[in-house]
DNA sequence: CATATATTCTGGAACGTTCCAACTGGAACA
DNA sequence: TGTTCCAGTTGGAACGTTCCAGAATATATG
């Protein structure tokens, strides 16, 4: 047999046609075709033969040419603007397995995070056809959206159109920082910080809601907000930033679990113990906060839930199922574990960090 | 403008063709296809004409016409077994990066650690004709792999294929398992214990590591091997198991990170002090061991170089540079940070967990 | 001026499928 | 005996590209 097991005598080194199944089954290949999809009308006689000589081929029906008559790719495309943040892991996770349950492939694409290279991640995607979009984080300007939604469906993920272009699958931001805020004023915190999450999908609204949080409890005197990003450098770089001011925040409240741990780092590198001098609530309960060495207080956005769901709107759009845009919000939870405390003794708060050591974080559902 | 901005008159709901590019230029189908291709020989006029009717049409090129036609898809297939694990997020972006740098698209898919989700996920890679392939640590048959390499270049990453049918790039898991043991056998460790990795890539050869690493040192009588799994449930599990032994092992050492985060979990659960207690090393340097609260000694495996290196291989072969199979082994390091120490004093050893807190974790290079 | 030589452009044939209208041959019916 | 029916099967057209041989046009050469 030749190394790549093709018949010599083609062309180039692509693998045996419908047409070499037909003529080695001594059918036609509409009969092949037929028993390749599984339709019904086939004597069995015929079917075995061709289940046989597809075995004996190492036969592969060729989805491009499928696709091509068909008009169809079965393939959703999947712009994830951050891969190394766990948090999309939860939502790929959710993608695939509704995606494979409704018989579609999954392509994904990455833009690592630079916006130009989003640009042509998605436009990659759209070229190759797939049936639907989901966008998971897009940091691209709206109208790259609006045109990519003229082609095809698109599902933004953590993003709210403003449009009629594409669906959406959201948290409720807004109320999402609320939650972070409430549980450190639960605390008697008054001095509750921010580190901003820059550009990412989602980070203007948590500010938002910070700050109107922050109003509507009447802490407007106490509103602080220093630069971050949704990584843990940007965490870090944030904190560094609050421990420059006087008074020190009691409480921290990052964009997400990536800038929260960073800050953690920082702050521990200050000296300042977690939750005694300072409290900590990071956003998304990825799988980091779960950790029990980190094991971080923190709002919950069911990532895995929001990927079915953008696949779910997906295949509705994709089957004309629905035309109206849809909105999906889906409400944020708090998850309480040791990074949050009472506010610290007024000691501490000037910056004396040479106070002894308390009791040990609380521990709580970290498995 | 219709919703979806198409031609009213068009069958179907795909977007504008080659031929409608040419009609509104006013030029052949051939033409068009030479601008898009960047081809050279084209006037200007021509050009410009083209690239206009372009823009009015938001045309983009079919990639499935085209690589039926070609006969190649640009399309690198890449399959992961277990998206969830950080250390796949390096290698993914290694091979993202080097892909694109060479003008491939990248296709993933995972199998969802299960095998025989596996084999789809693979035969869906096969029937898109993806121009090669990338297994990472992938669980299935040998005969899969085997096969999938008579159809279209394979590599195998992290797992060392003996045949000749696809090439692999592995690291030395041997040698990165006798430095977990050397560095625990540098701080006065006996017995030293493993938590194996189950089925996943690599596992097999990180025990038969550890097992020659112990009879090469002589400790061969403290040779302690218990199930565990490259997953934290796994390590977790695992290190109970170690816990009700007597006498208790002083270090440990775990297959994977995540096998290393488990165990720890359930250590300190237990009431360990690490590294005061028992020492844990694990293995892959992922993202997690790094952070700061985890601080993880480990063994480090270059993710995002072996992601860059299985393109590279891949691309030799597509291009047909090269047809002997080549195996790159990566040499392994050993990463120390916090979660590894001297041997604790005798009165532990036997599990009394009850003694005065030692001093504080070391830190060391968690940025 | 005729011919050679670039340069620019073109139409038809592939690529490997699905879809569809139509064909075949035997059984059932009148 | 012919007619109808039906399960099973078939070949051709289409999908949107690229490739290629060659046509048309412009430019240089003898």
């Amino acid at each position: 047999m030749s190394p790549r097991g093709q018949d010599p005598k083609r062309p180039s080194q692509s693998g045996p046609t419908i047409l070499d199944v037909a003529r080695v089954a001594g059918v036609s290949k509409s009969l092949v075709s037929m028993v390749t999809r599984g339709e019904a009308g086939v004597s069995e006689e015929s079917r075995k033969a061709v289940l046989e000589a597809i075995e004996e081929l190492n036969y592969r029906p060729n989805v491009m040419a499928q696709s091509l008559v068909q008009r169809r790719t079965r393939i959703l495309g999947v712009m994830i603007s951050d891969l190394r943040n766990p948090f999309f892991g939860a939502v790929v996770s959710g993608i695939q397995g509704r995606a494979g349950e409704l018989g579609y492939r999954v392509l994904f694409n990455t833009g690592d995070r630079r916006p130009e290279k989003e640009e042509g991640a998605i436009e990659n995607l759209l070229e190759l056809r797939v049936d639907g979009l989901i966008l998971a984080s897009p940091r691209v300007a709206d109208a790259v959206i609006v045109r990519a939604g003229r082609s095809v469906p698109v599902v933004v993920l953590n993003r709210h159109m403003t449009d009629d272009s594409s669906d959406s699958v959201t948290n409720d931001n807004i109320a999402g920082a609320r939650l972070a805020v409430e549980h450190c004023l639960s605390f008697g915190h008054r001095r509750i910080a921010f580190i901003k999450g820059g550009v990412g999908a989602g980070a203007r609204t948590r500010s938002e809601g910070y700050l109107r949080a922050m109003r509507d409890f009447d802490l407007a005197e106490h509103i602080v907000m220093v630069e971050g990003g949704h990584t843990e450098e940007g965490g870090y770089r944030g904190a560094q930033g609050l421990l420059k001011m006087k008074p020190l925040p009691t409480a921290i409240f990052a964009s997400n679990d990536l800038c929260a741990i960073g800050a953690m780092n920082a702050l521990e590198e200050a000296g300042l113990k977690i939750p005694d001098d300072v409290s900590l609530v990071g956003y998304d309960n990825n799988s980091l906060a779960a950790l029990r060495h980190i094991s971080l207080t923190t709002i919950d956005q069911p990532g895995e839930d929001m990927g079915r769901s953008a696949v779910e709107r997906l295949s509705e759009r994709i089957k004309e199922e629905r035309t109206a845009p849809r909105h999906d919000v889906v409400a944020p939870s708090l998850v309480v574990r040791s990074t949050t405390g009472p506010l610290p003794a007024e000691g501490v708060i000037d910056g004396d960090a040479s106070k002894p050591m308390a009791a040990p974080r609380r521990l709580s559902d970290s498995r």
